[in-house]
DNA sequence: AAAGTCTTCAACCGCCGGCGA
DNA sequence: CTCGCCGGCGGTTGAAGACTT
């Protein structure tokens, strides 16, 4: 199948960079007589090379409509999101990003897109988290980062709403939006006892400038944020209206030892109930094994009074919101450690 | 300042599908 | 139907510049 590459190159025809005299000769030529065979017109232009090269200088290089320079922050939202759907159809991407060429969509992705993804623990290939979220086995062998106290209150956010006008969150929405949150927010690290977490942090809004490509940035240092779109952060705030939201922008440095919080309210056990809520089913007890005790976004406290306290508020929030709630009898539970307990959902 | 290493991206390569002879 | 040509696509390479030691 096919055809031999270049037969023009067995009878020596130059490869290589283009010199500018070359550009300017297929650039003339172009001009005056338009593109159409382009065998024939590296002869015709008084070009040394292939018709390939030819075409592949000008749809690359040349043509007068591509936009050349950095790579905007929704150009890249943009490209991200057309690849999880169409995977490495680079001309099908480029043909959406008006001055882009598939080349240089494909070696952006493959220089900087793959790499953050990777680095936030995505997988590019399928933009799921590496560590399949959704998959509940997957999940019941790691834990999910969480030490503040206000996780419990977030929780019961999440599960019914802040009890006034507010819905009850969980819902097909929500748990849409919270899938590409958490796929496009987490932190992997590796805690004391080796096995994975995931961290969520937050810079307060001040610290944050945007350049003038649209990159939210701290100092030099590139963020990461972890909403697609400001369309899908205010989608958010309307789903999931959460005062601190508003006062946080949710994002996420390269580096995770670069930024940390400012705020005294932290987004980060926000984000890890929302994974619990996804990855725990909502009717059948998971049957726990001591040998290998599982943590779900597991809360800690210290006291007898907190145990019995985040019990209280777990069973609570199951009855205000059953169609959503866990089956907390049997279900919750906690795992006595040196100076604290685990919830162990 | 020099050497080594890493990153970027323009250009190339091989393959494929469409089309006409 | 087969063959050869052409344009197009996605994967890969390697020179050059940037960065680190």
């Amino acid at each position: 199948m096919g055809r031999s590459p270049c037969l023009e190159k067995k009878i020596g025809l130059k490869k290589g960079p283009w010199t500018p005299e070359e550009d300017q000769k297929l650039i003339d030529y172009i001009k005056k007589h338009g593109y159409g065979n382009w065998r024939t017109l590296p002869k015709n232009a008084g070009l040394e090379r292939c018709g390939k090269s030819c075409r592949l200088r000008w749809t690359n290089y040349l043509r007068p409509d591509i936009k050349r320079g950095r790579f905007s922050f929704e150009e890249e939202e943009t490209i991200i999101q057309l690849h999880s759907i169409m995977g490495n159809k680079w001309s099908a991407i480029a043909a959406r990003l008006p001055g882009r060429t598939d080349n240089e969509i494909k070696n952006y992705w493959n220089t900087h897109i793959r790499k953050r993804l990777l680095k936030l623990g995505i997988d590019p290939v399928t933009h799921s988290p590496r560590l399949d979220l959704l998959d509940i086995t997957s999940i019941l062998n790691s834990s999910v980062y969480s030490s503040s106290h206000h996780h419990q209150e977030n929780m019961l956010r999440l599960m019914m709403g802040d009890g006034n006008h507010h819905q009850p969150l969980i819902n097909p929405e929500i748990l849409k939006l919270a899938t590409s949150l958490f796929s496009n927010s987490q932190h992997r690290h590796q805690n004391q006892n080796n096995s994975t977490t995931y961290e969520f942090n937050t810079v307060n809004k001040t610290e944050v400038n945007q350049d003038q490509t649209g990159y939210n940035m701290i100092g030099n240092q590139v963020l990461q944020s972890c909403f697609p779109s400001m369309d899908q952060f205010t989608e958010f705030q309307d789903l999931m209206p959460v005062t601190t939201v508003q006062d946080l922008m949710p994002l996420f440095p390269l580096n995770q030892e670069d930024v940390y919080s400012t705020s005294n309210f932290s987004l980060e056990p926000f984000y890890s109930d929302f994974a619990s809520v996804l990855t725990t089913p909502s009717s059948s007890p998971t049957s726990l094994d001591s040998s290998s005790t599982t943590y779900i976004n597991s809360s800690t406290c210290s006291t007898e009074d907190e145990k019995e306290s985040h019990c209280n508020n777990f069973i609570s929030a199951s009855e205000r919101c059953p169609e959503y709630s866990f089956d907390v009898n049997g279900f919750l539970q906690f795992q006595e450690t040196k100076d604290h307990w685990d919830i162990v959902i």
